[in-house]
DNA sequence: AATGAATGAGCTTTCATTCAT
DNA sequence: CATGAATGAAAGCTCATTCAT
C-alpha cells in the first residue's frame, strides 16, 4: 500500500541522487570541469531533473557545497570537551580536524575550488561558510583557556595561531598530490597520516606552550 | 625588406603574447574555466597560432606552467646564502618564499589549479616540478647545519617540516579568500601580511629551536 | 464537504485564468513567442490543467482566439441603427469599429498573428471568424441603402469598399508602432485617434458620396 | 589561378546563403517560429556559421530586416517623376508602392511581424528604418505641388493621408487571408489584384480632389 | 479537480580544432 | 608567419507533454 511517504521519497531520492552526484564530480573535477550531462548520467536522472530541483548548474553546486560545508557541524565533539586540560582538548580538536578533513575529501577539495573561484558561487547569497565554523569557537576557548591557566603563552595571536593550525593540516590534504611526489613520500599510506599528525602536535605545542619557568631566559622570544 | 631578426621577433612575440595571456587566463579561472577563444582574444593574436605555437590547448597550459613554475629559480638566494648562522639562513630563506608566493600569485594558484586536477596536465611528460625545486635542497642543507652545531632540535624530520613550513606560508596565499571572510581579516593588507610572516617565524624557532641547555635532559636526545 | 457549485465556480475560474492569461500573452507575442510554463505562471495555475481544459497548447491557442474575435458580437448596435440616414448609419458603423479596434488590442493583434501564420491555427477548424463577422452584413444593408436612396454612388464596388475602409482603420492600430516612429507622431495620443477617425470618415464620404447635380455647393464638408 | 576575389566571394557566399535563408522563413513564420536548425539547413551552411557572420539569431533577424527594407531605397522612381501633372504623378507613386507590396511580400511580413513585436529587434540599434523612407519625401512633394497648382484641396492633412494610402495599399497585402476568407474573394488572383489598385486611385482621388468651383459636373465621374 | 515529478527532443550557443589560402 | 572560414560535437537550458497519485 502506496503511503504519502512513497511520492515524497521518490522526489528526494532524485533530487538526492543528483546532490550525491554533483558532489562526486563537482569536488573531483570543480565546476567547469563537469557537465551536466555527466551529472545526470552518474545520478541516472532525467537532465530536466536539474532545473527542476535546483534551477541551474550554478546552483547545483551551490547546493554541493552548502551540504558538504555542512558537514563540519555534524562533527561530534564529546571527545574534545572531555579532555582534561586545555592542551588534550587542544590536542584532540587537532586530532578531529585533521581526521576531518582525511574523511571528507570532496569536503577539502570543493573548499579549494571555491577559494580558486574566487568565492565566485558563493559569495553571491552571501553564505558565511566558515564564520559558522564549529571549530573557530572552540578554538577560541580551549586557547583562552591554557592562556588563564598558564600553560599556553600569554603573548599567541589568536586568529594567526588558527590559520598556522589550519594550514598545517590542510596542507597534507590539499597538495598531496605535487607533495607526494616532490618529496618522494605517499602521504596517502596510513602510517604517514599518522606521523604526520604527531608532527603538527608536536610542533605546535612546542610553539604555544608557556617555556619553563628555570631556564626561561635563553628562549627570549622576539629578537630579530 | 624584413630582416630575419625582426621576423623572429615578430614571431616570438605572438609567441610571448599567448604565453602571457594564458598564464594570466589559466592561473585565474583554471584550464576548463578558459576557452581558446579567450586566450587569443587577450593575446590579440589569431586562433591558429596557438596550434602552430604550442599544438594544442593542452600544451598551451604546460608551457605556462612550466613558466610559471621556472620563476622560483630565478629568484635571489644571495641574502640566504649570506646569512651568518642556520637560524638566519632560514629565516631568510622563509622570507623569500613568503615574498615570492606574494608576488607570483600565478604560481600559486596554478600549483593549486594543478593539485586538484591530480597532476592531469603534468604527469604526462613527468615533469618533476617540486624535485627541482631549489628551496627544497637549500633548506635541507640548511637544517642539516644547524642540526650538527647544535642549534636546531636534532630530533627534527626534515620532510615532515619542510610540509609544515610550506603549509605556514601557503596556506595564506591559498585560502586568503574564505579565511578573510571567516575570520574577517584582510589578509590582503600588507600589515596583516608582515605580521603573519612574524608569526610564522616565530612559530617555527619555537617548534625547531633546542631546547636551553639548563632543563634539557628531560628531552633525551642522541637519535639520528 | 464542497458543493458541486463550489467545485465547478473553482474548476471554470481554473479554466478562465488560463484563457485570460492566455490572451494576454498569445496577443502580446504570439503562438511561438509564448510558452506554456509562462502562461500557467502568470495563470497561477498548474501546468496540467492546460492539458485538462484544453488539450494542447494549439487548443488553447484557438480558445484564445475565439474568445476574443467573439467580442466583436457583443459590440452594442442600437446606435447605429438608430441613424436618421445611411451616411449617419455608416458613419456610426465606423466610428464603432474604429473605437472597438482602439479598445480591444488583443483582438487586432491576434488577427494580426492569426494572418501572419496564414491561419495555421483556424484553418483546420473551419472557423469563419469574419463571415460571421457582424459588421459585414450591417455594411451591406447601409451602403445599399445608400445607393438606393441616391445618397452614395451606384458604382460602388461593396467588398473593395469593405476592405477600404478596414484598411482606413486597421492602419492605425496594427502599425502604430513604425508609423508614429516613421512619421514622428504619437498615434497613441487620444487626441491624434480622434482627428484620424474624423479625416478617415471625411475622406470616406468624399469617396462614396453622389456627386452634385449640377451645382450642389452644399455638398459642404464637415457636416456632423 | 585563384584571385583574392575567390576568397571573399566564398566567405561572402556564405553569409549570403544564410541572409537569404533568413529572409525567406523568418518572413514565414516569423522570429519565434524559426530555429537556427532550420535556417542553416536551408542554407546548406554549417550552424557555427551563423554566429561567425553574425553573432546570434537576433543580429540575423536584423540583418535580414535592414536587407529587406534597404530594397525600398531600390525602387525605380523614374516613372513617377516623368509624370505631367500632381494626380499622374501621385497615380505613378500610388501604383509603385501596390507594386513593391506585391512584388515583395517578404518586405510586407517582416513589416507585420516587427510591428507586432513592436519594433524589438529595430529599436535597440536606433535604425529609423521609415524616417529614411524615400516614397514620404516624394509623397509630400507631389501632394504640396497638387495643393499649389489647386488641384487638390487645400484642407489636406498630409499625415494622415499619408496613412491612408498605406492603409489602403497594405491591408490588401497584410490580411490577404483572413479577408479571402471573410469575403471569398481570391486576393491572390492578378484580375481582383488590378482591380483593387483601380478602387484604391479611384477612391483617393475623389477624397483629394477640389471640388468643381461652381458647375464642373464634367469632373463628373461617370467612368465605370 | 488538481498536483508535482518526470520525460526526450530540441533550443541557442560555445567548444577545440582544421582547412584553404 | 599569419589569417579567416569552416566544422562536428557537445555545452547549458527549455520545450510541450504525460505519468502517478
Amino acid at each position: 500500500m502506496a503511503s504519502p511517504k512513497v511520492v515524497q521519497r521518490n522526489a528526494s531520492r532524485t533530487r538526492n541522487r543528483l546532490l550525491q552526484a554533483a558532489i562526486r564530480l563537482f569536488a573531483a573535477r570543480g565546476y567547469h570541469g563537469v557537465s551536466v550531462d555527466e551529472v545526470v548520467a552518474v545520478a541516472r536522472v532525467n537532465k530536466r531533473m536539474v532545473y527542476h530541483y535546483f534551477g541551474s548548474k550554478q546552483e547545483l553546486f551551490r547546493a554541493a557545497l552548502r551540504q558538504v560545508y555542512g558537514r563540519l557541524e555534524t562533527v561530534e565533539f564529546h571527545a574534545v570537551e572531555r579532555g582534561s586540560s586545555p592542551r588534550e582538548r587542544l590536542t584532540r580538536l587537532l586530532e578531529s580536524y585533521f581526521e576531518f578533513l582525511d574523511h571528507n575529501p570532496e569536503f577539502t577539495r570543493l573548499l579549494q575550488w571555491e577559494n580558486l573561484e574566487k568565492g565566485e558561487h558563493i559569495r553571491k547569497r552571501k553564505e558565511a561558510v566558515l564564520t559558522k565554523n564549529p571549530f573557530l569557537e572552540r578554538f577560541r576557548q580551549i586557547v583562552e583557556g591554557g592562556i588563564e591557566s598558564g600553560e599556553f603563552r600569554p603573548d599567541i595571536n589568536i586568529p594567526h595561531l588558527l590559520i598556522h593550525l589550519i594550514g598545517l593540516c590542510f596542507i597534507y590534504h590539499s597538495n598531496r598530490f605535487s607533495l607526494s611526489q616532490g618529496l618522494n613520500m605517499d602521504l596517502g599510506d596510513p602510517k604517514v597520516k599518522a606521523q604526520a599528525l604527531a608532527q603538527v602536535l608536536q610542533f605546535v605545542f612546542k610553539g604555544i606552550s608557556s617555556p619553563p619557568p628555570a631556564a626561561r631566559p635563553a628562549l627570549a622570544v622576539g629578537e630579530r
